[in-house]
DNA sequence: TGCTTGGATAGATAGTGGTT
DNA sequence: AACCACTATCTATCCAAGCA
């Protein structure tokens, strides 16, 4: 361990765990100014949500203690295998705010200094986390339990305070990495809507029911000679079932399946109206459920990436979706989605579509990935850090360059 | 004795799909 | 159109042990 690193327990670095009253509350968002107790999910890793709350009255309010304040950390004692132990640093005071029974606040200690926000980080550490998540206790698959003195026992490697205060800093600056580039990917998927809107839908392009750029396909896996059977999710377009839920649903005989192959697209007539439909991309071929409608493009008249593109816009959806209304079962039939027209300009005009969008969905995902990377290289930091493998100061050139492009 | 705390469980709600 | 199968999330509520 490093110099001036002492190991210690989470106890000795806080005066006390309190946790708040057992009560029902009122159903209903309350608004900033109402007395509210919060849900246990207004806590998750690293995240506090003051919004997730229920009204109070009369009694309860009497009774509520625990008021969420600056310096503090939030932790949760019960709650799913998953978030069981999750905690956050509140950042300020929430005065009209009451934990439930179900939620711990640290009082920080009056006399030694401790950082709570490096507490927080640690807390929130994989190796915390793990150890958290096994010690918790309840044989439901729903709920797990911490006790206090568990979490009151749990090892932590202390470092001097300066050196908390710089870890927690370094670490804060990683997150603002991370939250920056969220901001990014949100404004970049903005324009991206802006720019399917305006290059699509409100470019004033000749429009043409889609019933003359599509025709069914009604094959059938007469032999059975395909196996791969595929599923249409409204947020994964094709699937393996199997990969969704644990067993195989399909039915014995497959011989009935529709056949979809690559570049066909297919949905789901009652699913359509939350967005189940999709292209087939992944896949050289495949066999769907036969309440699906599977269908190809005559790819003279459109091109297919600007059909997609066409068919994810939000106006396309809510075309979709209203057109879904108007039956009793929310279906939409081929027919139905032939009705709708899509703005179709010249082959060439399509193309230059098509060219754009897929350049701004590229980089979107570019920055999905970097993203991805901060996480992964911000647990590994969290890791090194917090257990004092690494240390934080200007002498540790290692640190000091990952710390910079985390800046950047 | 009555209140608090820790822990287990049932059930509401929502969502993913399917077959007949 | 009726109905089934399964997962996930959240939390109300009950119960027993602990504590003052």
């Amino acid at each position: 361990m490093n110099k001036g690193w002492k190991s210690g327990r989470v106890g000795e670095l806080i005066a006390s765990l309190e946790s708040g009253i057992s009560v029902n509350g009122v159903d209903g968002t309350p608004s900033n100014d109402d007395y509210a107790v919060l849900k246990v999910s207004a806590v998750t890793y690293g995240k506090f949500n003051p919004q997730a709350s229920k009204k109070i009255t009369g009694s309860e309010l009497q009774r509520a203690k625990c008021i969420p304040k600056k310096g503090q950390i939030i932790i949760s004692r019960s709650n799913t295998p998953e978030l069981v132990g999750a905690s956050c640093y509140i950042s300020e005071d929430y005065p009209n705010r009451f934990l439930p029974d179900k939620l711990w606040q640290t009082i920080p200690h009056p006399e030694k200094k401790v950082e709570h926000k490096w507490l927080a980080y640690f807390l929130a550490s994989p190796w915390a986390r793990f150890r958290l998540s096994s010690l918790a206790t309840g044989t439901s698959n729903s709920m797990k339990n911490i006790t206090k003195s568990e979490l009151l026992t749990l090892p932590v490697p202390i470092p001097p305070f300066l050196e908390q205060k710089r870890i927690a800093s370094f670490l804060e600056c990683w997150d603002n990495a991370i939250e920056k580039t969220e901001a990014l990917i949100a404004a970049k998927e903005k324009q991206f809507e802006w720019l399917t809107s305006n290059l699509i839908n409100r470019a004033g392009h000749k429009r043409k029911p889609t019933s003359s750029l599509m025709s069914e396909v009604s094959k059938r896996n007469k032999n059975s000679g395909i196996e791969r059977v595929l599923s249409v999710t409204n947020h994964s377009g094709f699937v393996l079932p199997e990969e969704q839920f644990e067993r195989r649903v399909a039915s014995e005989n497959v011989s009935n399946y529709k056949v979809v192959g690559k570049g066909q697209y297919a949905y789901n007539p009652s699913r359509i109206n939350v967005g189940s439909i999709a292209r087939l991309d992944n896949w050289e071929n495949g066999i769907l459920s036969p309440m699906y409608v599977v269908f190809k493009l005559d790819t003279t008249k459109v091109c297919s990436d600007y059909f997609l593109h066409w068919l994810n816009s939000s106006e396309a959806r809510q075309r979709i979706k209203n057109s879904a209304q108007g039956s009793v079962r929310e279906t939409v039939s081929f027919k139905d989605l032939g009705a709708i027209d899509i703005p179709l300009p010249a082959m060439e005009i399509q193309k230059g579509v098509t060219y754009k969008l897929n350049l701004a969905q590229r980089e979107i995902s570019l920055l999905n990935k970097t993203l991805k990377q901060y996480r992964i290289q911000k647990r590994g930091l969290m890791q090194n850090l917090l257990t004092g493998e690494w240390q934080v100061g200007n002498s540790h050139p290692e640190a000091e360059e990952i710390r910079k492009e985390g800046i950047t």
